[in-house]
RNA sequence: GUGCGUUUAGCUCAGCUGGAUAGAGCGUUUGGCUACGGACCAAAAGGUCGGGGGUUCGAAUCCUCUAACGCACGCCA
């Protein structure tokens, strides 16, 4: 870059990338071509000037314009190897802090509360949550919010299938003034069952129906037991989640829902009416949202129903208003189902037109495709059903474990844990591996071989340094000491330059929000990391400084591969 | 109907914001185990980047038209 200043040019053209013809050379530089038409010049011209401006460079070996108008550049073997000592040393790698570090609020998971946890909930979870990962790593304060779904008709549903149930139960009792007892008066499984059952019901039954709209009135309106029975089916289900979550290595900040906001929505309806913001429409309360520039209609913000009462929209604005006043985020990132981009389109400019949120504060919809199973068609039990997320993964466990003690002798325990962690790789990867906005297949099969693109891939290669570095140790060796030397051989050299791109890779995938980016990244590593392997006598080497040299880089290379796999929610054993 | 998205090798997907010969995996074919973990590695075959037109030194990438498929379009979330 410096040197297309000294020659008199933009600096900016001097961006330099890893070189896509490594027979050329090791990194390119096209911005001679960039800035021929601002400098009137031929483009070979500037990069000619360029190239003479770094003689001497006490990085690059050597830069060579060559027609139209690329700058080769190879650098010098001591620089890399220096820069990998320099990385080694410092604790992200020499991931520089961010230049300004930013507060986000992050809303992923969604659960909705006394319903398992299906597939469609899975990609929320994983996606959001290796975003989270490298947003932190990048430097930033994450804050997640689970926003469980616990406030619509589905709690009415559930206390009138309860009472139908157990009419005797005390929280129905309207004259009890006591305490209401500690435990619930039901089972998670229970509860599970529960819900389904009244939904069917209060399809058929429009009587049911009443009653359950009635129940839910009730809660909402702070009638005793009714609270009291919520607070039962809230402890209950989130305990249940918080296992299932924490299954799946997805944390939590903050375990808010719906219910949380709704003392606050009066008095945002009010202020939204007072401002002039709202107005009443087909008998709803709705805020406009278009825009003169819209090529598309986009309709109102719906605030209220006809029937007056609150909806998702309302509690999606009155969330953003109280994560506004206590957390004053600089960015709300959604990961949500793409199908709900609309939607949210019209949260935003809603929140927007009516000030809840600050100008500067950045409000980012990341909406992510469908899961679909091997025919192309969302992801079902063979049944058609909607399959729990329990059974998924449990199937990949059962499948891992077998594949773990198909040809050799595991103990029992060590094989049920390292399959545990081998399948969620599995499935983390296969998942994080694609875009996340698109659909993508699911693919047990593809998705848990231990060749190619694959989360067992990358943790095989984890593990087969492992097993060196602890061979190293036990013929006397100290990792501690090892020292990095300049490459000896092209694939060394390869896997060397391919570490040096760690930081530029965090930086992007974070600005990009783009976990499959730390995916092909690691891939690409893994990859020249056995081609490395493959051709060179690692132990066996008699050169001990030599060897204490590509133990450094063995090292290095363990260390950005469990970076990289943390940043996407999974973790390496120690054996498999 | 309107808007958004997708279309790249037989299949599943990348393609770094316009660069050199469009890349991986799986599958297919071939070669390599007296090896620090062969769950690996090396190599081959396989492409009019949906189609037409345009912008320019240069397009999978930008503009335009068009086709197929998917999704969303006020009281669900």
């Amino acid at each position: 870059m410096q040197a297309f200043e000294d020659a008199g040019y933009d600096r900016e053209l001097g961006r330099v990338t890893l070189s896509n013809r490594p027979d050329l050379c090791e990194y390119q530089c096209n911005g001679a071509m960039a800035g021929a038409k601002k400098y009137k010049k031929a483009p070979i011209m500037i990069a000619g000037d360029v190239a003479a401006k770094t003689e001497g460079s006490k990085l690059l070996a050597e830069v060579v314009a060559v027609a139209p108008g690329f700058l080769n550049i190879r650098v010098k073997e001591s620089a890399v190897s220096d820069y990998l000592k320099e990385m080694a040393e410092s604790e992200k790698f020499g991931l520089e802090p961010p230049a300004k570090k930013e507060k986000i609020v992050m809303d992923y998971g969604g659960p909705n509360v006394a319903k398992p946890l299906h597939v469609g909930h899975l990609r929320s979870a994983v996606i959001g949550e290796s975003i989270k990962r490298i947003a932190r790593y990048a430097g930033h304060e994450v804050i997640s919010d689970i926003h469980l779904g616990d406030w619509g008709l589905q709690m009415g549903l559930i206390i009138t299938e309860l009472k139908e149930r157990k009419p005797d139960l005390v929280y129905f009792d309207e004259k009890y003034t006591g305490e209401y007892p500690k435990e619930a008066p039901f089972t998670i499984s229970e509860l599970e069952e529960i819900y389904p059952t009244a939904s069917g019901k209060s399809k058929e039954d429009p009587a049911y129906k009443e009653k359950a709209m009635e129940a839910t009135y009730k809660l909402q309106n702070g009638v005793r037991g009714y609270r009291a029975l919520w607070d039962h089916i809230i402890r209950v289900s989130v305990t249940d989640l918080k296992r299932n979550y924490q299954n799946l290595n997805v944390e939590f900040d903050l375990w808010k829902g719906e219910s949380d906001v709704h003392t606050v929505i009066p008095g945002m309806v009010e202020y939204m009416k007072r401002e002039g913001y709202a107005h009443m429409s087909e008998g709803a309360l709705v805020v406009d949202v278009k825009e003169d520039t819209d090529t598309k209609e986009i309709p109102p913000c719906m605030i209220l129903k006809s029937d007056g009462a609150s909806l998702y929209n309302t509690t999606d604005l009155a969330t953003i208003m109280e994560r506004m006043e206590k957390i004053h985020p600089d960015e709300i990132i959604y990961v949500v189902d793409k199908r709900q981009e609309l939607y949210f389109e019209q949260v935003f400019r809603c929140a927007r037109k009516t000030k809840l949120v600050d100008e500067n504060t950045k409000l980012k919809f990341l909406g992510f495709g469908t899961m679909n199973g091997k025919d192309g068609k969302p992801f079902k039990t063979r049944e058609g059903g909607v399959m729990r997320l329990e059974t998924l993964i449990s199937e990949i466990n059962e499948e891992m474990y077998r594949k773990i003690t198909d040809n050799r002798e595991v103990p029992e325990a060590e094989a049920r844990e390292t399959a545990k962690i081998v399948a969620l790789s599995a499935i983390k990867y296969g998942d994080l591996s694609n875009q996340a906005s698109k659909d993508y297949i699911f693919d047990i099969d593809k998705f848990t071989s231990f060749e190619g693109d694959t989360g067992p891939y990358i943790l095989y290669t984890i593990v087969r340094i492992k097993s060196i570095l602890n061979k190293y140790k036990e013929q006397g060796g100290s990792l501690e000491s090892a020292v990095l030397k300049e490459a000896v051989s092209e694939s060394e050299k390869a896997l060397m330059l391919q570490l040096t791109k760690f930081s530029a890779m965090v930086e992007n995938a974070f600005e990009e929000t783009a976990p499959h980016k730390v995916c092909a990244y690691i891939y690409e590593l893994a990859n020249d990391f056995n081609r490395f392997y493959h051709e060179t006598k690692i132990l066996s080497e008699e050169d001990e400084e030599k060897k204490a040299g590509f133990i450094a880089l063995l090292v290095l290379t363990r260390d950005i591969l469990e970076t990289c796999i943390d940043l996407l929610g999974f973790s390496a054993p120690e054996r498999m």
